[in-house]
DNA sequence: ATCCTTGCAAATGATTTGCAAGAGT
DNA sequence: ACTCTTGCAAATCATTTGCAAGGAT
């Protein structure tokens, strides 16, 4: 797929199998674990060492590819930097669903980093709770 | 101190010198990592285990006497559950400020739930940046 | 050809567990 | 007295590291 080509290569990253199966995991899945997107990439390649995973999320989050989404009570999982969202985080069956920021929102995040003289330079908002599904 | 002692009876845990003294730290530190607690805990108390620690935030979380604040690229931290508010993480120095909701952020979250099919059972958000101190 | 990246295995660090002794009600 | 909780040490699980071999430009 040329766009994680394209998205390595921008960061000063080579784009290898290994990297572009992480990325192309990432977006199709949305929302994951490193275990999730090991278990995933095992197998299309057999081959891949967890550290590599774990090497290549880190140095990605660090050129801004990918996002560290915190969960709490659960491990991290990783998403692709793309438009700002909020997450639904279902608690009983886990899943992740995103939600677009709306005019107001916006308004509100500028409003704190104006008023309290801090430089917000991203925002996660997550709301923990049961989903559609899980509620019945 | 009274006030623990009643916190954790009323979840129908004893009230121990080690919980209460979890409790005292993090009511005065605000939001503290395990290790910290326990760094905090060991000079009172030198002969505490950090699997003590561990244990008893694990169970208070559980309890819905601590909430667990999930931290990207870094240790979780943990507060009191008193009322909601928004995190300031200053990503320089590490600090973590609280900012109290205003009524258009609760509308917001009530509309989300709405809108959604999703009962919201906790929320988290986190703004993460330099604070004015870090900016300069 | 060069430098970056991988995979392996070992090292480290964080968290959990089992159980006997001790503390709270 | 009874039951829950603690502290220790061992076990487990997650993450990081060093290094020789392989891959991308």
């Amino acid at each position: 797929m040329k766009k994680y080509t394209t998205l390595l290569k921008n960061s000063g990253l080579k784009a290898t199998f290994q990297r572009i199966n992480i990325l192309r995991s990432v977006d199709i899945g949305g929302h994951l674990s490193i275990d999730e997107i090991y278990q995933i990439i095992l197998d299309s390649y057999p081959h891949i060492s967890l550290a590599t995973i774990y090497k290549n999320i880190l140095l990605m989050v660090e050129k801004d590819i990918l996002i560290e989404v915190p969960i709490s009570g659960d491990k991290s999982q990783y998403e692709l930097n793309k438009e700002k969202h909020i997450h639904l985080i279902c608690t009983k069956c886990k899943n992740v669903t995103d939600i677009k920021y709306n005019k107001e929102y916006k308004k509100i995040i500028d409003n704190i980093s104006n008023t309290n003289g801090f430089s917000i330079y991203t925002e996660q908002t997550n709301f923990y709770g049961l989903c559609a599904l899980c509620k019945v």
